[in-house]
DNA sequence: GCAGTGAGTTCTGAAACCGAACTCACACGC
DNA sequence: GCGTGTGAGTTCGGTTTCAGAACTCACTGC
């Protein structure tokens, strides 16, 4: 009945994405990316990740197109990590991290990491249904498929 | 002993919730759980996930309140595992990565995971500014503070 | 020519992971 | 009462991944 293309496709597409951002510190070294941190040491500072572990990370992420790696002075030639477009698009896998840790994590009261950038206000996510133009939360949702 | 309020917050929180769900594995549990499953030997089948590690990761999920452990039956007492209402919470950042696949994940069309439940469409995500009254995508988020 | 810097590698244990096989408590058919 | 099946795990080796500290390498500026 349904073709066997069904069977992959979001489950296959779901562990491809885990696969490249899926670990302890992948997800950090994106967030450490919109924070605006691009260079080896500072994200080894900031994050406390071992060398070689980041050495390995910034390698799949530059090989799976979430950031690039841009020399940015020649002679000691140097190297920072950018995010790529796709490296930012990331971002509304970081809010709903950190909005989530805001509401269960206990004993943790988060400051604000993400704000809408022309007026500086901690920014909301949520669903948006484009049939019935409303908002909702995560109780209406439903899965289907597979 | 009080930690330095500022040194943990969201550093500290997304932390946390990467040490619950920052695996391979428990995204995908939490998924199952959205589509439905609750059963132990379901999740093995559907999942692939070696016995061992699918019991540490429920009981770990237990332990962080994001599933329960709820008798089905008596006698054979057996047991499933239910999303709580944490659980249920992550499902945008389930959504986040599916959406993300979908976009960056090269061959892979995927199937529609999830929907708005009353009345099955496709369902959006978008950040909302409060202030300004308007949704907006990953280009104008900002990052402020530590 | 010598210390400093940035971006990595190398080299160790320690921890986590996996598959396959095993256990344990019970139900059910005969 | 006895084999067969089922669900939910546990035990056991072997392999992959991880973290930390020290090392390299190509330069600079003093």
């Amino acid at each position: 009945m349904v073709p066997p293309k069904e069977q992959l496709d979001s489950h296959a597409a779901i562990e491809h994405t885990l696969s490249v951002i899926g670990d302890r510190w992948s997800i950090l070294i994106v967030r450490a990316g919109l924070r605006g941190l691009r260079r080896f040491d500072e994200l080894v500072d900031d994050l406390g990740i071992a060398r070689p572990v980041l050495t390995d990370r910034l390698r799949r992420l530059v090989e799976h197109d979430v950031m690039v790696k841009v020399p940015y002075q020649e002679h000691p030639r140097r190297y920072e990590y950018r995010l790529t477009e796709a490296g930012l698009a990331l971002s509304p896998v970081l809010v709903a991290l950190v909005r989530w840790s805001e509401r269960f994590v206990p004993n943790v009261e988060s400051d604000t990491a993400l704000v809408h950038a022309p007026c500086g206000t901690e920014l909301e996510q949520a669903f948006w249904c484009r049939r019935c133009h409303t908002t909702f939360g995560p109780a209406a949702v439903r899965g289907v498929g597979r």
